[in-house]
RNA sequence: GUGGCCGUAGUUCAGCGGUAGAGCGCCAGAUUGUGAUUCUGGUUGUCGCGGGUUCGAAUCCCGUCGGUCACCCCA
């Protein structure tokens, strides 16, 4: 058992830079889409007191966190999500912020789970969250901005859907039919699995509670579907055009633990309705956690599912390798073809470099063809070959593969014009 | 927490009781300072680790660690 491993440790995870590509293009499109929602960003602690989650969500859930007792003797713990984090943060300033407070955030989290496909131990989460707000208006732009991120990344209708419900329709429901409200958690352990488990089961479980399947059809299709606050929500989304994206499903009920109101997942369609984010209202925990009134919504997306979701959607994935086209690849080249002149090709790298292009060359003496290989090899588009000949140069073009001798005083500027001639930047939704 | 499958070259894998293999990649060369293709040559292994069975184990058995997928859970 004294195994000592250098490996990473179990579901943390590497990136590589093709990994760390992706990732970077996640976070690229979330900063865009909140930035256009009028988000802003802020960042909390990676490591806080046990207590703070334990406060949220139970003594059980300690058992699924990374925690310890540091050198301080503190117990504390890896942050699991950024929730309460963010509920202490508005709370302590929310007197002197002007309302709405609308933030994002984008942070890794870890859980102590065992891993599987768009689970690992070490994930990054995209959190947004509309604070001081208790209009279901608020509700509608967090779901809008979820739909915004969602086709930013080039999935459509039809690719994923967002179902959304309200926590407050089952207390009712329960309430008519009689049922004790101290039964509305194990009600709606049954209700979420509903989809999923044999109908006899279900049927049986409602028994037990004193209900039906037969009344929670009834409602789902009457009063449930009449329900205010969602047919306020599909109004003001209908408004935006986005009524496409979202259907109405009482079976939603998110862990339950502290929403409020509004509850909302994305689902992705294809591939057996895999929740890929979700969110709702919770109007509770900045009170629970910073001590003071707060109205607040916030919805979160996580980095494997939703990757996982864009590799698997081919018009998603060949978005994302438009992109990838000019991440991460150099836009010039400089070949030395004479090593007598290497001085002189220095002074143009650090030329191109200030100016502001992304210019490599060979460290040591290399053939001039492994050069241009290179230069092939690390996306440049233009190569700057210097010899013999300079101050005369030859810039070549190795997408259309033409070349042409110019002075190595206007190299620079030429390189530039090159460059912009060959290609703009990627377009995304 | 429960269960299935899988660990062999840098990588993808084949080999399934008798001396460790292939494709791809990588490196070098094919007349002088230019990318592709092609051709030639080269390159690498504690067969995850530990134990057991056997004359002999990458191969069979047990354990362990790791990976992966599903269930549970999902804040």
């Amino acid at each position: 058992m004294s195994t000592t491993s250098l490996q990473a440790l179990p579901g943390f995870r590497e990136f590589y830079p093709e990994s760390c590509a992706l990732r970077n293009y996640l976070f690229a499109q979330w900063r865009e889409v909140a930035r256009r929602y009028g988000f802003v960003e802020y960042e909390g602690p990676v490591l806080e007191p046990t207590e703070l989650y334990r406060r949220k969500s139970g003594e059980e859930i300690v058992k699924q966190l990374f925690h310890f007792v540091d050198a301080g003797g503190r117990e504390v713990a890896l942050r699991p999500e950024t929730t309460p984090s963010l509920a202490r943060m508005a709370a302590a300033k929310h007197k002197e912020l002007r309302k709405p407070i609308k933030w994002y955030q984008i942070g890794a989290c870890f859980r102590y789970e065992r891993q599987q496909k768009g689970r690992g131990r070490e994930f990054y989460q995209f959190n947004c969250d509309i604070l001081g707000e208790a209009s279901g208006a608020a509700d509608a732009d967090l779901i809008a901005l979820a739909i915004g991120v969602m086709r930013r990344l080039g999935l459509r209708e039809g690719d994923f859907v967002v179902r959304v419900s309200d926590r407050n329709v089952w207390p009712d429901f329960l309430q008519r039919e009689g049922v004790a409200g101290e039964h509305l958690s194990a009600f709606l352990q049954v209700i979420d699995k509903m989809e999923r488990e044999k109908p006899e089961l279900t049927e049986a479980r409602l028994g037990e509670l004193g209900t039906s399947r037969a009344a929670v059809d009834a409602f789902i299709a009457g009063e449930g579907a009449d329900w205010a606050p969602l047919q306020a929500l599909r109004a003001d989304l209908a408004a935006r055009g986005l009524g496409g994206f979202v259907a109405v499903d009482l079976g939603i009920v998110r862990g339950l633990a502290y929403y409020t109101g509004v509850v909302f997942e994305i689902f992705d369609i294809s591939r057996g309705l895999r929740a890929v984010a979700g969110g709702g209202r919770y109007d509770q925990l900045c009170k629970l956690i910073g001590g003071s009134d707060l109205a607040a919504c916030g919805f979160a997306m996580g980095d494997m599912v939703i990757g996982e979701f864009v590799k698997e959607t081919p018009h998603a994935w060949s978005q994302y390798q438009e992109w990838l086209a000019t991440y991460g690849k150099i836009e010039a080249y400089v070949v030395v073809a004479d090593e007598a002149r290497r001085p002189e090709a220095l002074a143009m790298v650090e030329d191109l470099r200030s100016a502001g292009l992304a210019t490599d060359y060979a460290y040591v003496p290399t053939k001039v063809g492994r050069q241009v290989q290179a230069a092939e090899a690390l996306g440049a588009r233009a190569a700057l070959t210097i010899g013999s000949e300079f101050p005369e140069v030859r810039l070549k073009d190795l997408g259309a593969r033409q070349e042409e001798v110019i002075e190595a005083a206007g190299a620079v500027a030429a390189v530039r014009a090159l460059l912009d001639r060959a290609a703009g930047p990627p377009r995304l939704a």
